[in-house]
DNA sequence: TAGATTGTTAATCGATTAACAATC
DNA sequence: TAGATTGTTAATCGATTAACAATC
C-alpha cells in the first residue's frame, strides 16, 4: 500500500518535472530531485522504485520515463470529474484558479442555494441549484466534490456528497467533517493555518527579545 | 519544543469549544473533545497537559480553563498583522472570506503589481503597490504574508517578504517555495489536494469492480 | 579503474496509542 | 466503595534517513 504522503510526493515530482523538461534536459539524478521536491535522495528513489521506474548510475532517470509512469499510475483511463458547492468568493476564485490547472481533471458543475447564481456559465462551468446535485452527480458521473460554503451548512454539504456518491471530497470550510471510511477527505482548513503561521511568526520574533518575558515564562513551566 | 501537529490540534481544540461552550455546558472530558477534533484521547490529556491545564478524574476539564489558557499560549499581547500579495479572484475570497474570521490577526493590507487594484479599500482592507511592500510591512508592523500570486512570481513575492521581515508564510500558488530556516512556511497546494483526492476517489471507485483490471494488475507488479 | 549513483536494508526518529496506577 | 477519568509511561507504529554493496 502506498501512503499519502508517497502520493503527495509523487504529484510533485511530476509537477516539477514538466516544468523542468524534458526540452531543457533528458535525465535527472535522485538528489537533484530531491532538492526540487524539498525531500531526501534516498526517499525519491524508493518512490520512483515503488512505481516500478529504474535508473542508471551513470544517467539517473530518464525525465520522460517518470513522466509517464507517474501519469500512468495517477490518471485513470478517462477523466476525472469535480462538482463545486458554493459560489461564493471563495468558490469562484477555486473555479477560476483551479479549472484549468489539472488537465485530468475537469470540473463539471457548480451548485448553490441561491437561485440568483444557478443556471449560468461561471468560468466555463455549468451551475445548477443544490437540489439537483444528487442528479446531476449520477449523471455525469461526478467522483469529486469542493466544499466552499459557510461552515455551519459544510457538516450537511459533505453528507449529501457522500450520500451522492461522491468519492473524494476537498473541504475549504473551518469545520471538522465527518464521512464515511471509504470517502476520502481533505480538510483546507485556512484559518487553522492563518492561526499556526501567526504563532510561529510571533515565536520566531521573540526569540530575537531577551529571555524574561511573559511567554517564555510561560512556556517554563 | 511544541511539534507542529500539536499546535494544529491546540488550534482545532479552541475553535471547537468555543462553538460547543461556555453557554452550553462547562465542563468537557477527554474523549468528548478528541470525538470532536478527530484524534485520541490520550493526545488529548498529553496536550492540555503540555500547556498546564488539569483536568479532574470527576468531571473532566473546565471548558473556559480550556479556552483561556490556550488564548493565553496562542495569541501575543498585541493583535497580529498580516499582509496579502495577489489581488486576483483567489486573494479577493481570501480578503472576504477569512479576515473576520480570527480576531488576533488582522490582513493590514494589500499588495499588487497591477495600478488599477492599488490604493483602495477591498473588503476593509487597504491596498498598495507591490513596491511599497517593505515600507508598509515595516511601518505597520506586519510578521505574515499571504500569497496569492501566480505560482512563476511566487517565489519572487516570498524573497521580498523574507527581506522585509516578515515571519510566517502561506502559499498558495501551487510551487514549492525556498525561504530561510527562520521564516514558517505553510505551502497550501490545491491543485496537489485536487490531484491526491482524484486518485483515491478513483482507487474507491475500483475497489468495488472486479479485481482483473489495469490499474490492479499495475499496482501488483 | 576511480568516482558517482542506484537499489535496498537497517537504523533512527518522532508521533500515536495502549495501558495503568492514582485520583475523584 | 465502585466506576470512570486523569496524568503519565511504555509499546507500537510508520515515516524518514543513513549507509553500503552493486552497478555504470
Amino acid at each position: 500500500m502506498i501512503s499519502e504522503k508517497t502520493i503527495e510526493r509523487i504529484i510533485r515530482y511530476r509537477r516539477i518535472l514538466k516544468e523542468v523538461g524534458p526540452e531543457h534536459r533528458t535525465h535527472i539524478f535522485s538528489h537533484q530531485l530531491a532538492e526540487m521536491a524539498h525531500c531526501n535522495a534516498a526517499q525519491v528513489r524508493r518512490d520512483l522504485m515503488l512505481l516500478g521506474i529504474a535508473g542508471s548510475p551513470a544517467k539517473g532517470y530518464l525525465i520522460g520515463d517518470i513522466i509517464g509512469d507517474i501519469s500512468g499510475f495517477l490518471d485513470g483511463e478517462a477523466e476525472q470529474r469535480a462538482s463545486l458547492c458554493g459560489i461564493g468568493n471563495l468558490g469562484r476564485a477555486i473555479l477560476a484558479y483551479f479549472v484549468k490547472s489539472s488537465p485530468n481533471i475537469k470540473l463539471a458543475a457548480a451548485f448553490d442555494r441561491n437561485p440568483a447564481k444557478t443556471n449560468q456559465t461561471l468560468f466555463g462551468c455549468r451551475t445548477y441549484p443544490v437540489d439537483r446535485f444528487s442528479e446531476i452527480v449520477k449523471k455525469r458521473g461526478i467522483s469529486i466534490g469542493i466544499i466552499t460554503v459557510p461552515a455551519e451548512s459544510a457538516q450537511q454539504i459533505a453528507d449529501m456528497m457522500t450520500t451522492s456518491g461522491i468519492k473524494g471530497i476537498i473541504n475549504f470550510a473551518p469545520t471538522l467533517l465527518k464521512v464515511p471510511s471509504w470517502v476520502c477527505i481533505e480538510q483546507l482548513d485556512v484559518n487553522m493555518y492563518l492561526e499556526k503561521v501567526a504563532y510561529f511568526a510571533r515565536q520566531s520574533n521573540e526569540k530575537q527579545r531577551p529571555m524574561q518575558n511573559k511567554r517564555s515564562i510561560r512556556r517554563m513551566r
